[in-house]
DNA sequence: CTAGGTTCCGTAGCATGATACGGAGTCAAG
DNA sequence: CTTGACTCCGTATCATGCTACGGAACCTAG
């Protein structure tokens, strides 16, 4: 497939098309023009497979954690000359994201000591917050 | 320490003294009595150990990424006697949180991918979102 | 050529988790 | 017993990332 119309970018980048229209308000996609093969209207926009890896690119660097305004200036910086600033971006989010995956695996084991301290058939209430306590954090 | 004010209650839980306020109003931490020695005006409220551990415990869950409703639920939870659900409400956010984890070091792959993809002195750019392919996603 | 599903677009609203403001009350040091 | 910092409280505002609405234009199948 290489021509879509927005509910197929949407569908094939996993969302919706209200959130297409809304990261195209912000300038994370661009919005192409509009184009009728007739010529007689004025068409609606179609987006090829540019787009969608953009905007899997998106939701993907979502997931790394960077925010919208940050996903736009790696955007913009894939099609500029800026290796520094790209690189800057990436090592900060990785130092970042290092940080969050540590809390994140405590956390987990908090969470496993309070599953397991509830798990129990004994009567009474389970320790919920003593779970929590004896961390890094 | 065992009595504190508002912003000695703040400092020890590493929040700032509006946010206290927010989790009493979300009922997460209890809003104690004004009290004043001598009893002539109507005092200010003073928070004990109890409230310290609540809030750390707050901070920790968040970081385990339940919302302040869950938490708010696990925090009676602490005090009754429903182990089925304090075990149920642990569980799942397990579960979401492997996943999560999972997710993020996927993208801590990408971004590595990254990093390295623009660290070289090449001139041209890096191909920020070609480095985002080929996840499992 | 028409019916009804899409698209377009501006604007409004929502969910979460704070953060700020302002004025009156309270406290503690000097 | 004043002064300056802190507290209290209601209400307002913010930041992020969506999600919804409504009406006109557009497109395509029958």
């Amino acid at each position: 497939m290489s021509v879509r119309t927005i509910a197929g970018l949407a569908r094939e980048g996993g969302v919706g098309v209200e959130t297409v229209r809304f990261y195209q308000r912000r300038g994370l996609i661009p919005t192409p023009q509009r184009w009728s093969r007739d010529g007689v209207g004025r068409g609606i926009r179609r987006y090829g497979d540019e787009d969608v890896r953009r905007l899997r690119f998106i939701r993907s660097a979502q997931t790394a954690g960077f925010t919208l305004e940050q996903i736009k200036e790696l955007l913009s910086l894939d099609a500029g000359e800026d290796r520094t600033r790209a690189h800057e971006l990436a090592s900060q989010r990785l130092a970042a994201l290092d940080r969050t995956i540590g809390d994140l695996e405590e956390a987990r084991t908090a969470l496993q000591r309070l599953a397991v301290a509830c798990a129990s058939k004994d009567s009474g209430p389970c320790p919920i917050i003593a779970s929590f306590q004896g961390e890094t954090a």
